[in-house]
DNA sequence: ACCAACATGTTAGTTACTAACATCAAAGGG
DNA sequence: CCCTTTGATGTTAGTAACTAACATGTTGGT
């Protein structure tokens, strides 16, 4: 086929142009690599950098967590209380990338947290998450009306007591395991707020 | 004094810049107003502009509604539960703002959040009013401990309630009133969970 | 072999932001 | 009343992220 070898290339030249991202960040700093020679680095000229990512911030920011989260939490039982389906989908899905990443993970949410240009992206990442979670608790879908107040608190809360998880994960040097810290900060939520 | 005049010019030339700001913002949008535009409408040099403001974003975002809740949270009793303290002293904090500004309060809040640039920066500044709350609560303050998970979960979770809620209320064209769905979303944290 | 599609390069912008130096006005001491 | 110092402002010249327009090559189908 020939979109395959189109795919492929892409794929590469995308991988290339992200490893060589990432290799500079943390050899130099964030602000201190020029997507100029990022790109030299990755043997293209500036402008194919910007056609693979929007800005210099998506080379670390870009994941696809949210789509795997959404059919996570659509998968579980509507018969569970909303905060229930969000802490179980979250708990499935990071076991499997936290396996698989765990290392990568850690120097990245690492890069994240240090660099301000960065951080505020991801913030704002996480309340795409939220309105993302909104939609998947809200079963009444009704394709564009916002979800009722209760299911969009919850899905703030449960955003933020993962946020919570992984900055407290990161700040101490990857102890105790995520997943853990991940499960006492949903218990929090559940059972210790007042 | 001396510094009594220097501080009213300051003082007055930040006014004027904001203000020229936020009139060409609401006209012309954002993006398309440049900050020698800004400059030039308040009569003075772009460089001006910059010493007073570090970036173009801050000349939107800079309010300091921090400091405030900070003192009203130390002010509620210890011996209430965390999130009740956090509850008691937003509400008190909030009818404040917003008898007085509520007109301005929405307007602004709109230019949030339908402005890329600006949601990002706003969703990091909800992030650092998150650790103030978490030091707040600390009363075991080791000066540079972080607070222990619980209570940054508590903080992080009423930060969220708090944010759904404004922009609950920016969607919604201000109704219902501010105050009430603040209280409607710290009610589902406390009572609605499950 | 030729044509269409697509990835890439080149070039020339715009704009936010920084740094170095100049200017000007007021404050305060002699 | 001058003179020095201090703080606010302007001027100029830069850097770097991003955009738009157009050119070039490379691959796949006919």
């Amino acid at each position: 086929m020939a979109q395959d070898w189109r795919a492929r290339k892409r794929a590469r030249t995308k991988e290339a142009i992200q490893h060589s991202a990432l290799r500079l960040f943390l050899e130099h700093g964030y602000d201190a690599t020029t997507v100029a020679r990022i790109a030299e680095e990755a043997g293209v000229s500036h402008m194919t950098f910007f056609r693979y990512f929007p800005t210099k911030e998506d080379v670390v920011l870009s994941d696809d967590y949210d789509p795997m989260i959404e059919e996570l939490v659509r998968a579980r039982p509507t018969s569970e209380p909303p905060i229930e389906r969000v802490r179980a989908a979250i708990a499935q899905g990071l076991t499997a990338v936290y396996t698989a990443d765990q290392d990568a993970l850690l120097t990245r949410t690492r890069l994240l947290l240090e660099t301000p240009a960065l951080r505020a992206r991801l913030w704002e990442n996480l309340h795409a998450t939220q309105r993302l979670l909104e939609r998947a608790l809200d079963d009444t879908d009704a394709t564009g009306a916002t979800a009722p107040l209760r299911l969009r608190v919850i899905a703030g809360a449960s955003v933020s007591a993962l946020t919570t998880a992984v900055v407290t994960w990161a700040e101490n040097d990857g102890h105790p395991e995520l997943p853990q810290l991940v499960d006492e900060a949903f218990a929090v939520l559940e059972h210790q707020l007042h």
